[in-house]
DNA sequence: CGTGTAAGGAATTCTGACACG
DNA sequence: CGTGTAAGGAATTCTGACACG
């Protein structure tokens, strides 16, 4: 796994890199708009996707919207891109079978 | 600056992901091989440089190195590094000022 | 709904020192 | 020299609740 998606950053960081309250963004998790791990003692661990992620979701409530809203519109960006994933890997499968169909 | 150098990692979480008790990694601080950042209270925070460097440290140590000849060689390492770019940074004014010269 | 805050407790980290070798 | 450990304190984080709106 990458640096990136490593849950190893403390609240008190995320907080000073986001700009957000600890409270904000133990809401935010409330509301399953993230999911940081654990430490065995309960201490919460952010990756920098995390971060960006709560950037993000900042952005996005200064514009008006809702936790609900967001996290929808997540869920269906997140399908979006599966279902361009699979048709593109289908389009694979085609012309691999079919090497003579143009394109 | 990117991820791999940013300071957010605890000194808990660097000693779970590089297998180091929490008493080496302050120590190895003291003989100067690595150089963590601090919190305005006071607690530690590292980068994923610094883990990295930290298992290479480990590595060197278990070849019985000693802290010493550790930090001499990083340096020599870096001087070295260096060296080869200001060679190469002479080597592309040349090359520019002398555009016919082979090569 | 989203966020601030005070409360009490628990987990985490810090330093300086002693010990062993 | 390098590392473990107990000690005491300070910084950090946690949860559940009340408040406001």
């Amino acid at each position: 796994m990458s640096y990136k998606e490593k849950k190893v950053i403390t609240i008190g960081i995320v907080s000073e890199l986001t700009g957000l309250s600890e409270r904000q963004i133990r809401y935010y998790e409330e509301r399953r708009l993230i999911f940081p791990e654990r430490t065995n003692g309960g201490t919460r661990k952010f990756s920098f996707m995390d971060v960006e992620k709560l950037v993000s979701i900042a952005n996005q409530m200064e514009d008006g919207m809702q936790t609900s809203e967001i996290r929808k519109l997540e869920k269906k960006k997140l399908s979006t891109q599966d279902a361009e994933v699979r048709n593109r890997m289908i389009q694979g499968q085609l012309n691999a079978a079919f090497p003579t169909k143009k394109r």
